[in-house]
RNA sequence: GGGCGCUUAGCUCAGCGGCUAGAGCGCUGCCUUUACAUGGCAGAUGUCGCAGGUUCAAAUCCUGCAGCGCUCACCA
């Protein structure tokens, strides 16, 4: 191919799809068990079936992908497992919400017609997300694309959860669960966001049963005062022995509760309260105790033997009918009130009847649902936990930590298999999972939901004496729990594993058995992920022999801050609770967060994420890719100012925004084009958030960012760079210059030999602390500042007569294909074909051998002896006085194509003649000449290396005045310098202390400097002595 | 309240003991020279948040302070 069959500019648009197809046909991108190489597996975190990827997933699978296409090209036999996730309660939400749309709601439906209509939400959502890891060039293994609730995936929650069960490690457990009330589901603790929240303290007088006076307890929440059944006062508090034995009356209910003793109970200030505890202020002594609706009422309940009364139904209106038994006429009113519509009649009650003490304004934090954003609601009920405090789960996950990043001392015992294997990246992380699993609690996973997976436990109540024999389905191959109940009656749970389904259900059905209406956890399922993926525990039956011993563990797994606690941890106690202690993932890379330009985090609820297709479709992937790689650092959030793309005109502009009600900065949902008024549109905002429709008239307007810009402008230098490349390349060039390989002559070709062996291994010492910021600079600076800024500048006259430069830039060409590869794809994979395809000679020390496609190229691996220092050092040189000369050229404002002359002195002459006519290429010389020959008056003097040249043939006529003001700021510039070396060389505690070669270079540096004022001091007065004073 | 991070050029960010503190964008001037105007060449712009300390040497390490953000915990 030549130059005039290669467009003049990069169009991503023309080249992605057919890239696609071709690694697609190609097959490149297939693992299996028994491939070549080395095993190395990434697993995709599974997107949520709600909704688009945005750009904070395009970051994650853009870094795992330049992870994968390195592996694969280092020869490992890689496979990136792709997929989706079910999502329980995001995805029921979402569908519901759409249901609501249309005044319909989910009990409206059979489960199984509502879970269709999830289903086919799920399908359409999963088709985009397929779409888009494709459109953004994700090297994927399509042909294992999984889903959580896929059959292989079902089997594997099957297994674990009867495993779990078989081993005492499932509980049922009546607990205070957070209960959210709009979605009516159990949440577990990470579903639960903190707010501040204005509320008050209400201080409520509770008459004492024997008339002789009252106690006053303060509370947030008045309304459960139905369910209190006890007053707590602190042993240590002095008035508690006059009250030991006495009971209140508890207002509107006339229960009498007693008065406990318990030191969890906060003293008042004025009796000697801790003045830094906030509560000590507010506090009376007193605590009301209501055990079925607050948590550490409930441990105070438990530590007193004490009642729970739930006086709530499970939307938190106020209810008898679960569990409240003495409800008095006058509570009775309160049934079926909302909490807050309740703890305004109540404290209303308490007022009229004298009860009220006070009331005092308190900004507290509250748990809201993550999902339904109202308050959660401690709640009584029956759930099913998995015993993660149990030492075979949260010591596992602990003894997994590698020992440098355990914060502590760790017991000694006996190493077993994947021990100290995990590591963080960055390793402060390692803290936080750290820190989560040492206050770790019992895991509720059952969910009232209708979309997941089904729990697959079978329950039927028994009066005393009834049960089954003991063991009785335990000899069907299920696993059995029994359980009293309050009314004492037996419970007996029925764990079936999948494989005997058939065999027990019916007979369970018939024997008046119920399955467990709830759905597990999604996490359950995620937990799983890098097993059921792999088919544990059946993977004959799907035909993937050997996946799981090949591929799990995995290499690295590459996630959010936030999903350390939520999914890592899960997946590592799974992973070796199921599989004799191995690891799921070795390392643990914690990738930034992308931002909105307003600081806020781009999320799917809010909104604000932007599409990746909409940046593909403006900048094209590899832009988009190499952006994200490149502000891919280890400590810093990347805020990401968002435009608008007007859909009439095509112009980018800041879009108009608005405040949320939550009091985030979001794009107005329609805009308005802003060179004509008369046109409006819908922003991303508008559309994700369903607040305005797109229409004809009023179309979807795109985003994008100029900061992908870079990113378009790199692809397209690289395009250009190669076909210049490959013009002087021709294919119908002589025969490779000899078998043996091509050693360089010339300093420049040892020079970018140099760089290339250099930046090869600034980029794999990156690569292995997943540090991807310098991976995108390395490239950049050694593809656009070294190979196309001066070494293809630099041999643009040699390259045509000089076979061994010829085949030195085409293996430099190669290389940085190869190099450019992981992180843009497709410009590389386009330009594949026409480089590989010219002659080659092989250069000594690089061994590029010849491949198909550019992503299954070998990575280049220059040898160690490439790196020659001292062509790296005389280039330097050389790139100094090029620039000193550009200077001057700059200055004067001397046209391009005027050649000037250089008159130089040993030094220089020696160096000029050194890099062999790159100085005159490169500084726009027409000669170089010794400084005995001639020179004009019209010449100008430069300072360089302590040496005085002269530049002539750069001006037709010197300005004096100007010549002497540049000469003095130089001057003034280098004595600058010279004083700072000088300063530091006359400390006696540098040259005593700082290394040896350190002082060296300074005294070299002062040298210099002083030499170059001298000599620009000498021009001067030679200037004043010609003009004549 | 605990933990973590951030504060460097107008903007977005690198650098994290030692060359005269960098990049991209933006800005100024010159250049449409046959790879690239999505370009080339040159240039201007910084008391590295503030105050102490350690060190021969601090943007870099330590302490304190101020501001911003994330995260965990706590609803008397």
């Amino acid at each position: 191919m030549s130059l005039v069959t290669l467009p003049k500019s990069y169009s991503p648009s023309e080249h992605e799809p057919s890239v696609t197809a071709r690694w697609e046909s190609a097959g490149c991108f297939h693992a299996e068990p028994g491939g070549a190489g080395e095993p190395y597996s990434v697993f995709i975190p599974p997107p949520n079936v709600t909704a688009a990827l945005h750009l904070g997933h395009a970051l994650n699978n853009t870094l795992q992908d330049v992870l994968v296409r390195v592996a694969r090209m280092r020869g490992r036999n890689t496979l990136w497992m792709p997929g989706t996730d079910h999502a329980g309660i995001a995805t029921q939400s979402v569908v519901e919400k759409r249901l609501a749309q249309e005044g319909k709601r989910r009990t409206d439906f059979t489960r199984e017609a509502f879970v269709e209509r999830v289903q086919a939400w799920k399908n359409e959502y999963e088709a985009v997300i397929l779409s888009q890891l494709r459109l953004m060039g994700a090297s994927c293994d399509e042909a294992r694309t999984r889903f959580t609730m896929d059959p292989v995936c079902t089997a594997a929650v099957r297994e674990a959860f009867f495993r779990l069960f078989q081993d005492g490690l499932i509980e049922r457990g009546k607990r205070l669960v957070n209960w959210d009330p709009v979605t009516q589901t159990a949440l577990a603790d990470d579903e639960v966001e903190m707010e501040e929240v204005d509320g008050h303290f209400w201080y409520l007088r509770y008459p004492l049963e024997d008339g002789s006076g009252h106690v006053t307890v303060a509370t947030t929440r008045p309304e459960t005062m139905l369910g209190d059944t006890a007053v707590a006062i602190n042993p240590r508090d002095p008035r508690a022995p006059a009250l030991r034995g006495k009971r209140v009356r508890l207002p509107i209910v006339g229960r009498i509760i007693p008065i406990v003793e318990d030191d969890y109970v906060v003293m008042p200030l004025a009796l000697g309260g801790d003045p830094l505890d906030a509560k000590a202020q507010f506090a009376t002594g007193f605590l009301k105790v209501t055990p079925a609706h607050d948590p550490n009422d409930w441990e105070l309940g438990l530590r007193h033997g004490l009642e729970a009364i739930t006086v709530m139904a499970p939307d938190a209106s106020i209810s008898d009918r679960h569990g409240w038994k003495d409800c008095s006429d006058e509570a009775r009113p309160f049934c079926g009130m909302s909490r807050e519509a309740a703890r305004a009649a109540i404290s209303q009650w308490f007022k009229a009847n004298g009860l009220l003490e006070g009331v005092k304004p308190y900004r507290h934090s509250v748990g809201h649902s993550y999902r339904s954003h109202v308050p959660v609601e401690p709640y009584l009920s029956d759930q099913w936990y998995v015993k993660v405090t149990d030492p075979r789960l949260a010591h596992s996950a602990l003894s997994a930590m590698a020992d440098d990043q355990f914060d502590g001392v760790r017991p000694p015992t006996t190493r077993r298999l994947g021990d100290g294997g995990l590591r963080f990246f960055p390793a402060r992380y390692a803290r936080t999972y750290q820190q989560w699993h040492e206050g770790i609690r019992d895991w509720c996973i059952s969910r009232q939901l209708w979309w997941g997976h089904r729990i697959p436990v079978w329950a039927k109540a028994f009066e005393p004496g009834a049960t089954p024999a003991q063991g009785a389905w335990e000899s069907k191959g299920a696993s059995e729990l029994r359980r009293t109940l309050s009314d004492g009656r037996i419970e007996l749970f029925v764990c079936v594993p999948e494989s005997r389904d058939q065999a027990i259900v019916p007979e369970l059905v018939a024997q008046g058995y119920t399955q467990d209406p709830d759905v597990l956890d999604t996490w359950f399922s995620s937990a799983l992920w890098p097993l059921s993926t792999l088919g544990w525990p059946v993977g004959a039956r799907f035909s993937m022999e050997g996946m799981l011993d090949t591929f799990n563990p995995s290499a690295v797994l590459s996630t959010a801050r936030e999903i350390i606690t939520l999914w890592v941890s899960r997946m590592v106690m799974f992973n070796r609770y199921f599989m004799g202690g191995r690891l799921p993932f070795r390392h643990v890379f914690i990738h930034c967060v992308v931002q909105d330009g307003f600081g806020q985090k781009m999320s799917k609820s809010l909104g604000n994420g932007v599409d990746p297709r909409d940046i593909i479709a403006t900048h094209g992937a590899d832009a988009m890719r190499f952006v994200l790689t490149q502000i891919s650092t280890a400590t810093q959030d990347v805020r990401l100012p968002v435009d608008v793309l007007c859909p009439f005109t095509n112009q980018a502009f800041a879009p108009q925004t608005t405040t949320t009600s939550s009091g985030h900065v979001v794009a107005a949902p329609t805009q308005t084009c802003p060179t004509d008024p008369s046109k409006t549109m819908v922003s991303a905002f508008g559309a994700a958030t369903g607040v305005a429709e797109p229409t004809r008239e009023r179309p979807l307007a795109r985003n994008t960012s100029a900061r992908f810009d870079i990113g378009r402008n790199f692809a397209n230098k690289l395009w250009n760079a190669s076909r210049f490349a490959l013009a002087q390349l021709p294919s119908d060039a002589p025969a490779p210059v000899s078998d043996s390989a091509v050693a360089p002559a010339r300093l420049i070709d040892r020079w970018i030999l140099s760089r290339l062996a250099r930046s090869v291994s600034t980029i794999n010492a990156s690569l292995a602390e997943y540090q991807f910021n310098p991976i995108a600079d390395a490239l950049y600076d050694f593809v656009w500042r070294d190979f196309c800024d001066w070494y293809l500048e630099a041999i643009k006259p040699t390259v045509k007569s000089d076979p061994v430069q010829q085949a030195i830039l085409r293996a430099v060409l190669d290389a940085i294909l190869r190099l450019m590869h992981p992180v843009m794809p497709f410009v590389t994979e386009t330009l594949w074909d026409p480089v590989r395809s010219i002659h080659r000679a092989k250069v000594t020390g690089l061994d590029l051998p010849l491949s198909e496609l550019c992503a299954t190229a070998r990575w280049p691996e220059p040898a160690a002896s490439l790196v020659d220092s001292a062509a790296l050092a005389q280039f330097d040189t050389v790139q100094a006085l090029v620039l000193a000369i550009r200077n001057l050229r700059g200055e004067r404002k001397v046209n391009d194509r005027r050649k000037v002359v250089l008159h130089a002195t040993s030094g220089a002459l020696a160096l000029v003649h050194a890099a062999a006519g790159v100085v005159e290429t490169l500084a726009g010389l027409e000669r170089v000449v010794g400084s005995s020959e001639p020179r004009p008056g019209t010449a100008v003097a430069l300072a360089f290396m302590g040496e005085e040249l002269f530049v002539s043939a750069l001006v037709d006529q010197v300005d004096l005045g100007a010549e002497r003001e540049r000469l003095a700021s130089v001057i003034v510039d280098r004595e600058r310098a010279a004083g700072g070396f000088r300063g530091r060389l006359s400390n006696a505690g540098y040259l005593a202390k700082a290394r040896p070669e350190l002082v060296e270079e300074t005294r070299r540096l002062l040298a210099q400097a002083e030499a170059d004022a001298d000599a620009a001091k000498r021009t001067l007065d030679a200037l004043t002595a010609s003009v004549g004073g």
